[in-house]
DNA sequence: CTGAAAGCGCTAACAG
DNA sequence: CTGTTAGCGCTTTCAG
């Protein structure tokens, strides 16, 4: 005879069993009275919650999830937790969630897409469903795991996959009309990490407005998501003799100021830079950083609204299968006139 | 009969039983051989271990949790998940907890007591134990809660429960040696959240120095944490006429830099300033943050290792109850000489 | 509208 | 060392 759970000076948990003892009714009626409140005699009911409340009943998850086979937990999978941009997504999921009564499981994929693959398939059946911050997989890949568990993606489209796109790329463009009309001509991109797919579509649409306007993009990179690269990533715009850079995003943005600082490079006097996101510190740092101001937090939101309507076996099948959010332009210290 | 879970156009999952079944033994012994490989022929054991490879099997964590009692979720409850002192928390924890195969479950407490005792005391049979990284809950509060669910703190001491505590009061002092140091005698601490132990220990400490150097440390606040009470902070200070301030931690000292450009007032020049924690952001700010270096990635993987040994039923009960951590303080180009 | 009964997948005594 | 057995707490048919 097992004899479950640890130590807990406290009294055995109370059950469903209870509190059918204590109104007199059985243990698969007080399961309809707490979840589906319409099958139940009104009378009954009342007394049941009652009682519920009474013995201060708490329904045992891991049962429920045994016998039902949804779980209450989401997963939200990051590439880097430290990343600011990540704190905004998780505000948004985090307030969605527990609105609607489920658990959030943060997993941190380090930026790579076999350990993404790996901790997804593991835990697929302790997941009702995941969201996927910034998946580094293959297209593949992405749409088989769609197929064991429910997935939203945030920045990534995947046929077949839901997703929550931030148009990043459409204020590219407003970002390069903004330095052109600074005077800039000769502007570099500069490239995030490889598999990034947002990365990608940024490049794309800097390639876009090169073309319209006739001028050059000339792109440096990849370099890897983080401050640390901003080292790097400015000695190489340097070395292009360009006079404006646009960064792929606000974190490595920031690392290229703090190197433009140390070489003594004037910002915006001797090089433009252009972030993307409006992450924490793109207001504070120095100078302060001109950015694609994302609706990050609205993004977790929306994914995890878009989940959870899958999830919902009534709702309609209509939903969307992509929702694209608008950036817009937020123009700070560190871009200015062309020099020359 | 149930008809557990939902569609999933996979097979059904692979269970103890269908190893037991292709090895040809009873399907506690699959149990056996996964779990205690002790107690297990190796012979048998082998062609268990081949088998569950063979059949992609992955343990179901709920039936698990149901059976033993253990879940293999902790939960970290923070107050505010886009406060960045908790990235550098969270990848401590996550760390250390993936590496132990424990899920982690993020909590956002919104600052509020009333919502960590629900949240937690809802939630204490889906989890194997928290870590409370910023708890809001009266002394008696959390120590009843410590009797229902393994907990370990952060930044807080309540006699009974373990913690891991980061010695910024000791480095309080550190600041106001350095501040002492540059001529400065009318300081002020700028005080946190209200309900905050750390707040209130290092306003102790803040005293403690004033005492031992004669001089008067005068409190302004308190303030909720958040960049934005930077704005009142700041006028408040000014107010007192003190020549420099220690802040109750860095993202407010942020806030307090902001509100002090836009007012003309220059720092140092006009008023040093001392944040607490070195969180992102405070050396990349303008000017960057004289401030106290916290080891808080550390913090969170050693409140980690407490919980796991305490959960540990075959560790020695030898286990401190009380971790510290030293700080130090580092300055940068927010202080100064005073002025006058 | 309600009760009885089966079982989700796994673990933990207890015998062998 | 291994098989048998009895549940963990809950949901869900299936009969009334």
């Amino acid at each position: 005879m097992p004899r479950a759970h640890q130590s807990g000076s406290g009294e055995r948990p109370v059950t469903i069993n209870d509190i059918a003892a204590a109104t007199g009714v059985a243990a698969s009626t007080v399961s309809r009275a707490l979840n589906n409140p319409g099958r139940v005699n009104p009378a009954t009911r009342q007394r049941i919650e009652a009682a519920a409340r009474e013995l201060r009943y708490v329904p045992n998850s891991q049962a429920r999830a045994l016998s039902s086979g949804r779980t209450g937990a989401i997963a939200v999978l990051v590439s880097d937790v430290t990343n600011p941009f990540y704190f905004d997504v998780l505000r948004g999921t985090q307030q969605q969630l527990k609105a609607a009564g489920y658990a959030q499981l943060l997993i941190d994929t380090e930026d790579s897409g076999e350990l993404e693959a790996e901790m997804l398939h593991k835990m697929r059946r302790s997941l009702d469903g995941a969201i996927l911050a910034a998946s580094r997989l293959p297209d593949r890949a992405l749409a088989k795991l769609a197929e064991e568990i429910p997935l939203v993606t945030i920045n990534r489209n995947v046929r077949g996959v839901p997703s929550t796109i931030i148009d990043t790329p459409a204020g590219i463009h407003q970002a390069a009309e903004h330095l052109i009309s600074l005077g800039h001509r000769r502007i570099a991109y500069v490239s995030g990490p490889e598999r990034s797919w947002p990365n990608e579509a940024r490049w794309h649409a800097a390639q876009d407005v090169a073309a319209r306007h006739r001028l050059t993009f000339i792109r440096v990179g990849p370099f890897p998501s983080g401050r640390r690269s901003g080292t790097a990533a400015a000695d190489a715009v340097l070395n292009t003799g360009v006079t404006a850079c646009i960064v792929f995003n606000d974190l490595l943005a920031i690392g290229i100021l703090q190197r433009l600082r140390e070489r003594s490079v004037r910002v915006p006097e001797d090089l433009s830079v252009v972030g993307c996101d409006d992450i924490f510190g793109a207001d504070f740092c120095h100078p302060p950083l001109t950015t694609l101001t994302a609706p990050i937090e609205q993004a977790g939101r929306v994914a995890v609204s878009m989940l959870l309507s899958r999830l919902d076996r009534t709702a309609a099948p209509t939903m969307r299968q992509s929702v694209m959010l608008p950036v817009h332009l937020t123009v700070r210290g560190s871009t200015g006139p062309a020099h020359r």
